[in-house]
DNA sequence: CTAGGCAATGTTTACGTAAACATCCACTGG
DNA sequence: CCAGTGGATGTTTACGTAAACATTGCCTAG
């Protein structure tokens, strides 16, 4: 800087101003300023910049093995909108998802150069490690449970399992089996919940709710068994890739879908529309929580606010493809 | 620090050097100055640390969209073996993949608090933007032709396509028709030589190229075009999307899979044990090539070497699925 | 014509850390 | 008994930046 100042002929703090956009500088000693950056190809050096203001323009990103397609495009959307807000995006990969592991992430997190973090996992890993985080730092977590003591962005869970379930009853169907995800997963949880209820609702018997664990592999396996099940018309598979295995199942078994049954999956991933047959599907707006987690988190970290608990839910959308149909009314 | 030397009795110095594991301090004094960090929640302040350092453990990666399910399996592996390394990752999203976007996050680059960076994208974008590279910044670059001025880390296309074919052959076909990916990577146009070249050299003549965009929908549109070949027995796929595609077409058109048509793709992703029928692909090692790639720009930055041109490939894996058969011989 | 004001620019300082160097002290060997 | 030695610890300093304050000089109003 002080090179750049020299060759400019001006101070060290003029370079500072040029370089950080400030007014208070004459359009020509801007560009001679500029002219000279470039000749001696001026980097601002970031740490010194970051010791200085105090601040890392940086976020950090807790997660686990980018395992789920919806976790990267939330990653992706979160590292895109900080982007546009100035802020680079760290990753912090946790291998396991244990707790020590996640104890362990959150307290490396005190060394490094960020500040605020946004997590993307399950609530009930984060409730035991609350206790290691660096005050001062504030979270956000996405694709969880509300706690009270968080601020959440997620989808709408239940919204879009209600929207599975009534777009099959509105087909005919007299009611919904439901293929779910473990039960350990808040998001597996809540779709299932959401889909009991809407049954209930509508004055239907829920089925028993079969489970599998969001791999399309336990798809098939759950799929082998409802090919056997004759009551069973239409069922909402709590994310696609399970619903993928179902599809072979039930073909292997020679049960139509739709013609015989009906089925709903979650998620839309971008392979969900080239299924045998095209899948219909709730579609999870996975951009539109990056971008909420980002501006919830940097919000929060402008007002200093404390306001725990607050749950922010994004909307889902139906996309009916070809998997769905009424019910044959052979009885 | 200061307040952490005052409380233990000692000097900031001796706090620094418990906090960076440095010999030279009795047990005693270490164990004190431990204790003082507990009690003030001491954390080392890392702008300050990297500025007095000159470095900032920290690796950038640079990579648009993570739309390929191999540059998000390299991205996580590489956040791992970073963080085994002591490095944390930090993520340069580039919305659209054109050349100023590049240069544009090349240039950025700079500014941030980055000591090497790993490119994950084609290297055609990558030639024009190599002049704004910051001096001292070391690049590895993943899933990119060799180009002879980086160095590269990639999976062996060339090999894995070589291994597609000749178990196509080795089954009994006459021939292997390709579905290609786009134009314009390389990784596709290395399958395809590949893919020629085999054919070749066994004596077969290659049918004309079908090209698709790596996306299942164009595979879909291959495949009906596919279906009304009837000299097609065996088809290689440059990926399991389009795969994906492939199969739901030929289906459609009534043709078996892997009775009429026989059907290889690539990458394994997960979902393809489930697709109908599980598919036989060649197995990409991303884990591997994400280690690489760290290790390999620590070692650049160590040597301070500049051993440009260094291509290291990673061995593929051909997994066979119920999507390939023999022929029916039956002319 | 001059005091006052304001825009442009310069000077000083502190951010938290770790390298380099300085000091202290206990112990050893002659 | 003392010089010498080496391990433990303390002191000084610089890393590159930007905030706070200081200075300069020009313009305008009275």
């Amino acid at each position: 800087m002080a090179d750049v100042a020299q060759l400019a002929g001006v101070s060290s703090q003029t370079v500072s101003r040029v370089s950080n956009g400030f007014p208070g500088v004459t359009e020509d000693t801007r560009a001679q300023v500029l002219a000279a950056m470039r000749e001696l190809g001026y980097r601002p050096n970031s740490a010194a910049r970051a010791l200085r203001r105090g601040e890392f323009r940086t976020l950090g990103v807790i997660t686990f093995s980018l395992s789920t397609m919806g976790n990267i495009r939330t990653l992706e959307a979160i590292a895109t909108s900080a982007a546009e807000h100035g802020y680079a995006v760290t990753l912090l990969p946790v291998a396991v998802p244990t707790q020590d592991e996640v104890n362990g992430a959150f307290s490396r997190l005190g060394e490094l150069a960020v500040d605020a973090v946004i997590v993307i996992m399950e609530i009930h890993l984060l409730d035991a490690a609350t206790v290691s985080l660096p005050p001062g730092v504030q979270v956000v977590v996405a694709d969880s449970d509300a706690g009270d003591r968080y601020t959440v962005v997620d989808t709408d869970q239940a919204g879009g399992a209600r929207d599975a379930v009534r777009h099959l009853l509105d087909l005919g169907h007299d009611t919904v089996w439901h293929l779910a995800g473990p039960e350990g997963s808040f998001a597996a949880q809540r779709r299932a919940n959401a889909w009991r209820g809407t049954l209930t609702e509508a004055g239907r018997t829920p089925p028993p709710l079969v489970r599998g664990d969001w791999s399309a592999e336990s798809g098939y396996r759950a799929g082998l068994l409802l090919a056997d099940e004759p009551e069973c018309t239409a069922v909402f598979a709590a994310n696609d890739q399970m619903a993928l295995g179902l599809l072979r199942a039930l073909h292997e078994r020679g049960r139509r879908v739709p013609g015989d049954i009906s089925v709903v999956g979650f998620d839309d991933i971008p392979e969900s529309a080239s299924f045998l047959p095209p899948l219909t599907t709730i579609h999870q707006d996975f951009a539109e929580v990056g971008r909420l987690c980002v501006e919830g988190v940097l919000s929060k970290m402008r007002r200093d606010g404390v306001e725990h608990g607050t749950t922010t839910l994004v909307p889902t959308r139906l996309v009916r493809r070809a998997s769905t149909a009424a019910p044959r009314r052979e009885r």
